[in-house]
DNA sequence: CGCTAATATTAGCATCTGCTGATATAGCTG
DNA sequence: CAGCTATATCAGCAGATGCTAATATTAGCG
């Protein structure tokens, strides 16, 4: 994929945006970086998955109703009347944010659990603050 | 919408769990809530906004690449060809960016920067951090 | 002014997504 | 065991998405 060139493109673009043109990046100057922002592939397929998991309503909101329930979890039996929405729909949603490392579950008995993972409770966390200085 | 009422069901939830039964939710017990966590209808479109708008491919890589630039920002000239997509792709991509509030943009003459806001930064910040913190 | 360059916008298409309803699977009870 | 409940999975459909190519708009130059 592109993005370790594009590491590399940034900071050539950085020193030569006066010039308003596209240049030619040579591959010299490798030696750059130390920003530790540079990101592979890999990440990139990981939070872009975790991100479209997270960008619909349903999936938010179930993962809202999830984290909101603490570390116990909450029963898929409430999740389900809460969001109005179909079970298939509900169950799939869950196994979306489930895939997407959001929630963790567990069985008992006939009914299954969810609980929000630390990386689903930071994220909303984050996103709440963001939203909260916006608002300003 | 759903969300302040599922607010109230999380909090009867966790006492009732036990009885694996749906329950009837009166509209008693409003005095609860004090974790700040509700959320209205309005965040949730925000949030999910936000969300969808960073997840996919072209969209995360441009924030990313945007993002790398710093306050300057960059050029659309040079996002263009480093995200390996067409023009319009590009253009498109940044405008979403745009409307979710990821980025800001600014004319040079011909030229169109965009560069990231803090939401994006903070968001970004995140993301690596639970990311780093999964890896382990 | 005409022309070129940069880039936003539009139209259209293939593919994807999210929902519903149906079905499959698992657990519980008498 | 049969019957019921809880819920995961599947199939299908309508609508949404993301891309390309084309076009429109804006900026700069001789």
């Amino acid at each position: 994929m592109l993005i370790l060139a594009i590491a590399k493109m940034s900071q050539q673009t950085t020193a030569g945006e006066e010039t308003g043109e596209t240049g030619e990046v040579e591959e010299a100057d490798a030696a750059c970086c130390s920003t530790g922002v540079a990101i592979d592939e890999a990440s990139v397929a990981a939070d872009v998955r975790l991100l479209s998991a997270l960008g619909n309503d349903t999936r938010y909101e179930a993962l809202r109703l999830v984290a909101e329930a603490g570390d116990d979890g909450v029963c898929v039996c409430e999740v389900q009347p809460a969001l109005g929405v179909s079970q298939g729909a509900v169950s799939q949603a869950l196994s979306r944010l489930h895939g997407a490392g959001l929630v963790d579950r567990r069985k008992e008995g006939r009914w299954r659990y969810y609980s929000a993972t630390p990386v689903a409770t930071r994220l909303l966390d984050t996103l709440d603050e963001v939203r909260g200085a916006t608002d300003e």
